[in-house]
DNA sequence: CAAGATATCCGAAACGTTTTGGGAGGTGTT
DNA sequence: AACACCTCCCAAAACGTTTCGGATATCTTG
């Protein structure tokens, strides 16, 4: 592999000026600096970033910290378009893109914090980490700069992106309650996401705002999980056949809650209307499609990557963005047939 | 950042002797070993793989080359499905996991060698590059350990794993003939995959095998493109009525051709009968359930990380892999209505 | 023509590791 | 007593860059 040092050799030269000359200063004669450029060019040379990384202290890299990349998260590309978002706009900046991944084992010997610092990465975004992870305030207490998905938590290294998760989540109850419906039901997420909890707000806010009474048996945690949805739903919709309507805090866990009304031979949207969160793909090829409060995840990815170069560079306006989102309505909602 | 001169100095040791003692050497007492690691873990440090690479010659870094990590490819997620396969079997062998995306302008400027060699990658898999790639050649003939996704190139430093293509077609045609279609039409990719022509193979050999003459007008290009493949079925299907199957190259082909056949009223299976290839998750979905072959892209990535990782540690037995794959019927299939 | 300015170049140090080739001291063997 | 052999440690070189602080030659200016 050809060095700095093999074309100052051949052209007759220092390696100041090979540096200097291949990185455009202005203390080279043009007449020498092509040709560098030519000996660079006829001995294939390409720079080593390790050792230009070691020398300059910054690695023109980024990490990317998921949790969501297994095998099983196939329906749910949440992290897929995550990301396409961030390599999009990564690819066109000057940074490329190391993955770190928590499926594995190896999360438990090394903190995130440790990972960052030996690939010495210029800053990580992370996402699907549960607020209650011990690593995640290890991240955010270290001097690395971060933007998390989906964590409102902000300092001068961090920042946030996500969206507007309580009037979301309202809209869908306010579009549920505007069809004449008076008893929904929720299936949240975990109760470590932030999401979650702002979507129970939302839900809240949406009631109180129409002076429709909530009643807290009907609120159950589906664990972000399709089958889990369609347990907690079975018993759900048992227990109170009064239900006629029920706010998913995820699609996939809307699924879940459609599989359980087929199982109970309850007909939506006629007898019961769902609505899901995220609008992911299956939503509109599900039967019936689901109506969905539908957020821009491939440009969360996007906005993220923007955020931490805009950090690196000291030139971010706001740590924090906050993205519209949207309803969807299609076929699983529809008017209340007690109204 | 703490250094190992900083533990030195502490400990009251030389370089070399911390360096040893943090890589395990047995030439340094214990008592000194139990000293320097207690000092390594109160000073926080954290080694520079930087450094470590930049010397040893090694990254412990392999690089994934990718060409679908776009918006659009949401729907076909074949590259994530790779993606999440690599990074499984990476997550658990050492070696980190950097991103190379062709999507952007980026890929005119640097080929992917001069990709590689910057990052100093130790090797490389590469998806989604078309055949006629320039910059793939360029790669093959480097020295850089390279395996491919689909693309069958073998040498000393590259490898390849494919699922076998020819069968996989093969039985899907089969099965059409086995239900009674004589006439057969198939939607391929395009021309540089070569998937598309072992598959063509494939669905000339069953033909040939059962003694059913190939009319190749029937065969056409849909560009592995859910629109285009569904402008190709309209003409197809409108100049040559007497058609009862089609056998697409793609899952997502096979849903454009579903959506011509609605457009001109055709109906499935009954009148026509469909399968796709791929499997992708909208297949048993979709209305009808799509008929198809499916392969496991998740253990392609899997495998393609562990060929990789193999030929790098020179214990790899062989540089081909070839997956199976499995006709899954569903409801897009029946018998021909003609017999 | 002296003095300063400018253009062009270079040596050497630095970044944080690993590794080579020893060397000191102790123990056992003959 | 001489020798070999461990055990434990270290100095220095090397990896491929960038950058600091000059050095030299040429040009400009008063």
């Amino acid at each position: 592999m050809t060095t700095i040092k093999d074309i100052a050799k051949v052209a007759g030269v220092s390696v100041t000026t090979v540096s200097r000359a291949l990185n455009g200063y202005s203390d080279v004669n043009e007449k020498t600096r092509q040709k560098i450029m030519a000996v660079a060019k006829e001995l294939k040379y390409s720079p080593n970033t390790l050792a230009r990384s070691l020398v300059m202290n910054k690695s023109n890299t980024i990490g990317l910290l998921v949790s969501g990349l297994t095998r099983s998260s196939a329906k749910d590309n949440f992290t897929f378009k995550i990301l396409s978002g961030v390599n999009e706009y990564l690819s066109n900046s000057g940074y490329d893109l190391v993955l770190f991944s928590t499926t594995s084992t190896k999360q438990r010997e090394k903190t995130y914090t440790e990972l960052c610092r030996e690939r010495r990465v210029d800053g990580v975004i992370m996402q699907g980490i549960k607020t209650d992870d011990p690593y995640l305030i290890e991240v955010v207490d270290s001097d690395i700069p971060c933007v998390l998905i989906d964590i409102p938590i902000e300092s001068d290294t961090v920042g946030y992106v996500t969206t507007d998760n309580i009037s979301g989540a309202k809209k869908a109850v306010q579009h549920l309650l505007e069809l004449g419906h008076k008893k929904i039901a929720m299936v949240n997420g975990h109760e470590f996401a932030f999401v979650s909890k702002r979507r129970l707000e939302g839900f809240m806010e949406a009631h109180h705002e129409m002076n429709v009474p909530v009643n807290p048996s009907w609120i159950v945690s589906g664990a972000f999980d399709e089958d889990e949805a369609e347990r907690q739903a079975l018993k759900l919709l048992t227990d109170f056949p009064e239900i006629t309507a029920v706010f998913c805090a995820s699609d996939l866990m809307a699924l879940g809650v459609i599989k359980a009304a087929k199982k109970l031979k309850i007909d939506i949207p006629t007898q019961l209307s769902i609505v899901g969160y995220d609008d992911i793909l299956l939503a509109s090829y599900v039967s019936p499609a689901l109506t969905t409060v539908a957020q821009d995840i491939y440009q969360m990815g996007y906005k993220s990557a923007e955020l931490l170069v805009q950090m690196l560079q000291g030139d971010a306006v706001s740590h924090i963005i906050t993205l519209e989102n949207e309803l969807k309505m299609r076929e699983s909602t529809a008017k209340n047939h007690d109204c």
